[in-house]
DNA sequence: ACCTGAACACCGTTCAAGT
DNA sequence: ACCTGAACACCGTTCAAGT
């Protein structure tokens, strides 16, 4: 989807052949296990090569720097809770405000928690990177489907929807990983569980009248 | 305040005479300046001791590891943090709960927003550590501290304090770094100040009744 | 078109030698 | 007690040579 264009963290180039597209697809997974089992400072280009059952410059080959793969990595999860998002907004459309904002975070807490394990991974790798173009397209995408559906809920009108919907934002993507990137007991994820919901739905009746 | 005791992050030993102290003080405003000029991939032991005017033995005999030193960093910001927003529950007893609400946000906003390019720096900072000790002491805390204030609430009672307290940290914490932590806009950090007072208001309204 | 792996520059960390 | 800087193991990345 968001592709970045000529960016340094481009991959190289595509694979053209069956035996390259194995190699790719070996490459992912392998990191994916060296960064689960092992760590991100322990991932080494070398290590990731040797996992996947190719020489690095194989890896090279596709991924111009290491953080190429990461990218890559990251941006797979971020347009998966992305699409995820997206499709509870087109699903949602013409609810009462109370219903939108339950199913909203129903929708992406269920995404990033698929599996929390590989999300905590991702938001360690995050910072090593340069996200500011990725994040901002994601967020550019969130940010206009959430507020296309709060102007369409059935019973409230929202004030400042622009406004309404940075914060929404803000809060989901910010309070889930406030209780994840620390190691959370299951009790904390229940409570985030339990009390995202009502803070969400309180702000938006605060920030809304009828109709 | 928090002291990794023997843990591999706590510093090898401290320094005991006048030359040895401006040695680390040396290396601790160094660190800060490669981290704002050059970034956190090119932050380098050897790159700091030259910074800093030092041989990397020196800086070796102070802070075992790499990590040791950014740790160190962190943990400052973190208890200046910390700081304020006990500092202000100390001050709100008693009072009703907006103002309570509205105090808190400003307090942790004012703190975090003091220095944004150091807090966005120490963003990064963070991921690369084993930050849940740390993280998990300042946590308890601030937490102690907002579940007191919100129980001494002059106009409500606030039911279950302890999931509230642990809902607005992580409201706190997390809008804000969710703002920051991309190249936020003025706009941006304009609309966080004005929507995250609306939001723990409503919130804690919600989770409260009359005394 | 794709793969290999030795080679290069650089980094974190140590330690023998100094004052 | 504190400091120095050469030395070691290892990492990211390249590139000449292969199929």
């Amino acid at each position: 989807m968001t592709r970045p264009s000529g960016g340094a963290l481009s991959a190289r180039k595509q694979p053209r052949q069956a035996r390259a597209h194995l190699t790719v697809d070996a490459i992912f997974e392998a990191t994916i296990q060296v960064l689960l089992s092992e760590g991100l400072s322990a991932l080494t280009t070398t290590r990731v090569a040797a996992r996947a059952g190719v020489s690095v410059g194989s890896l090279y080959q596709y991924f111009p720097q290491k953080q190429a793969l990461l990218f890559a990595l990251l941006q797979r999860h971020l347009e998966a809770v992305s699409d995820a998002v997206c499709a509870t907004c087109a699903q949602c459309r013409a609810m009462p405000l109370d219903q939108m904002s339950d199913a909203l975070v129903h929708a992406y807490l269920d995404a990033k928690t698929r599996d929390i394990a590989a999300t905590r991974a991702l938001y360690v790798v995050a910072a090593e990177l340069d996200t500011d173009d990725l994040l901002g397209a994601v967020a550019r995408r969130n940010h206009s489907a959430i507020r296309d559906l709060l102007l369409s809920a059935g019973d409230r009108r929202v004030h400042q929807p622009d406004a309404v919907a940075f914060a929404l934002s803000a809060t989901l993507a910010g309070t889930t990983r406030a209780v994840l990137a620390r190691d959370a007991t299951q009790g904390d994820l229940a409570a985030l569980r339990a009390e995202l919901p009502v803070l969400c739905r309180a702000y938006l009746v605060a920030r809304s009248g009828p109709l």
